[in-house]
DNA sequence: CCGGATCCGATACGATACTG
DNA sequence: CAGTATCGTATCGGATCCGG
């Protein structure tokens, strides 16, 4: 494989379009962006820090995230309960992206930092 | 600002997950893929382009993405009617982020690849 | 050619209550 | 502490028909 003029982004086969979907749902990347750094985070740990999450919905995804082979699942069987989560090699090349994400949402205007998306009309 | 120490991802404050979620949807991604490095495309070229998406969600993403300042319109008041999409500047600036998660995407495992997500149990 | 309007089913989401 | 179960709603997404 040569090496990329810059940048290619332009075709969007059908495969990477099928992976792209893995980040797809209202709590992904905002777990994800807990998790950076091969952080290991415990369910609580993480329910606490994503302020408006449900218990609900933040198993869920992850459990599916863990299924896609991006968080990896461990349970320490102990009184009480500890159980921790953290990124797979796979979840951790993740971070390039990520990070250029975060910087692009940090550079964006100040309405729709506030929460007004596509509400105008 | 001074500079970033390579990665720092880590906080994902309120307004910046507000900002992640103009991205959120089934099509968004694969629409901002097509219209990269400030191409102009017809709605009907984006339609060509996208296989399996409707004109319903086609157009409803584009206007999504238009009132949140990614996309630009152009109406040429011609006969046939012809209108054209391109990203504004701050779409733009989503270049390197879409072709980091571009790259990661491509390093997905086959089984991701073929469409066989959180399907396992 | 572009795209709005409407109907409809699927599923994603959220709040709440309960369990080992 | 770390989940499950249930229920109601919102939004998504596709098909189809209609209009400038």
């Amino acid at each position: 494989m040569g090496k990329r003029p810059e940048y290619t982004a332009p075709l969007a086969a059908e495969g990477v379009q099928n992976a792209l979907r893995i980040l797809e749902g209202r709590w992904k990347l905002v777990i994800l962006f807990q998790l950076f750094g091969g952080k290991v985070m415990r369910f609580s740990e993480l329910e606490r820090a994503i302020s408006g999450i449900s218990q609900k919905m933040l198993i869920q995804q992850l459990r599916q995230m863990e299924k896609d082979g991006v968080v990896t699942r461990i349970v320490h069987h102990e009184v009480p309960p500890r159980v921790e989560y953290h990124l797979t090699d796979w979840g951790q090349s993740l971070c390039p992206a990520l990070d250029a994400l975060l910087l692009w949402a940090e550079s964006a205007p100040a309405e729709i930092r506030q929460g007004l998306l596509g509400e105008t009309g």
